[in-house]
DNA sequence: GTCATCTTTTGTCCTAGACAAAATTAGAAG
DNA sequence: CTTCTAATTTTGTCTAGGACAAAAGATGAC
């Protein structure tokens, strides 16, 4: 695998792999007969476990002066702090067909109302697909489906509504290179139990265009989602400069992983869990 | 804007950009405080013209040969040759709000029925966005916004279906780095219309997930877009990649426009326009 | 006109060095 | 022993300029 494919796959830029490489000597790729790197499929695995150890908060130095095994054994320790996931979701994580997964989903869905599925469902169950992909269990082929089928879901719970004019209004989007959704999408049904309106857009957003859709859409505010693919440095080098571009009438909000290292900004929302959404729409409303 | 926004913003490689400045002196940033390349928004929106030129064909050296005036003028004498859009879309893509929108269409889908909706509704409506944005009377968040309400239509048409055992399964995707999914989602429509079983998963997927989720899903087939944000070098490699790790057992194909140019490869399947996707079917199905 | 060969264009990769922002450690003061 | 500030280390992204293969275009033979 060349290192733009493999940069691709698992997330790292191409400089930070080639810069590992000086530092840390790992991972050493073969060379082709251009000189150009060579990557095994071993080393791909490995670096996704690096990854992983990296969003939990390790640095590459901590984490490149272990050995392989060590490196396994900590993302294991780290996973059995968390609560086994009980035998329904197993089923749904391991076994269960799409269309079976669909059933499974809506049926929940139904029984639960869409606060309680979020917390009560929704929220075991990616944990319990992070788990079993950390454990070796839930190939990630198998992730991307069972979140897949979660997400069309719950945007359709989303898209179906028709906003009242009285109410605060909302638009949720993610920007250029953030490929995960689910969280905004989880934050905007809880937003949308709020009453509050909420206008999703599944697309990645440069952020030059947001300002006038913001305001072509006459919306009270922007959410924002920063997965573990942001990078903190990024999330935050972009948030201030669309907080720059962005009138200050607009409500500025942002969530997720990225973003959760304390960056404090002016007029800018951080939602650290999605607990605090109630507290938040308060405030809106106010 | 830093060189990594730019390059994320319009899509275009930072080693491209730097290598541009260096060849044809275009863009050439100013500098800040540390040395580092800072454009400006003007530059932004003539590299976004340069794209957009490039991807109709013209290369680097021509486009770059040309004073901005011409390049406006080039764009504007391609888009002139296309047929103007009728007067509801140009109410649909310039007026209407989000819930319009969403209202327009779905009376659009259930008068026409989903083949016909596609080729006389969705396909002008998705040409007379692109000749908006060139002719500079639409801005591309509205873009994104029409296109995103189609889309979640679509996806709609397609998830609610039950495929039958009997029936050919074709698993629809996108490669990690494609955004375009509106393409693949019309051929999926298709595909279905003409008796397919479709599944389709809206996520950008690694290379090497690809394989172990087609057995997974025993599908007869693993169907791909690649769009113009894919150069067609690279959508050549990834495909050669992906056959070389795929079972003979499941059929390939790929579209959109980063494969027009000619693209051949043994067992692989180019669908070069919407028109070709009933004798696929038939070819399939035999 | 068609095919094969030569030339130019183009994008991606290479090395190796620099530096600021973030994170950590050390030290001082309460 | 805690809390705050200052020095130090770590880390990712940027820089320059060179190299080369694949794609595209031009040339010439038939």
């Amino acid at each position: 695998m060349t290192i733009q494919q493999l940069s691709k796959e698992i997330g790292i830029s191409i400089d930070t792999l080639r810069i590992w490489e000086r530092r840390y000597g790992f991972p050493i790729p073969t060379r082709n007969a251009r000189g150009h790197r060579s990557y095994s499929g071993d080393q791909v695995d490995e670096l996704r476990i690096v990854k992983k150890l990296q969003s939990l908060g390790h640095r590459p130095g901590k984490i490149f002066a272990l050995s392989s095994a060590e490196r396994r054994e900590l993302l294991t320790v780290a996973a059995e702090q968390e609560l086994p996931p009980n035998q329904a979701l197993q089923q749904l994580t391991k076994e269960f067909s799409p269309s079976q997964i669909d059933e499974e989903l809506r049926e929940q869905l139904q029984k639960l109302g869409l606060v309680s599925f979020i917390h009560q469902y929704a929220l075991p169950l990616l944990q319990a697909l992070d788990q079993g992909w950390t454990e070796g269990s839930i190939s990630i082929a198998r992730e991307h489906l069972v979140s897949d089928r979660l997400e069309q879901l719950l945007r359709e719970q989303l898209v179906t509504e028709q906003p009242t004019k009285s109410q605060k209004q909302l638009l949720f989007l993610t920007l250029s290179g953030e490929r995960h959704k689910l969280g905004l999408l989880l934050a905007a049904a809880l937003f949308h139990a709020e009453g509050i309106g909420c206008i999703l857009l599944n697309q990645e957003l440069p952020i030059s265009e947001v300002p006038q859709l913001a305001s072509e859409l006459q919306v009270d505010g922007v959410a924002l989602s920063f997965s573990f693919h942001y990078s903190t440095r990024q999330a935050k080098n972009d948030l201030a400069r669309l907080r720059n571009q962005l009138d200050p009438q607009f409500k500025l909000i942002a969530g997720g992983q990225a973003v959760q290292g304390g960056i404090q900004m002016q007029n800018l929302i951080i939602c650290t869990t999605l607990k605090q959404i109630p507290r938040i729409c308060r405030k809106l409303s106010a």
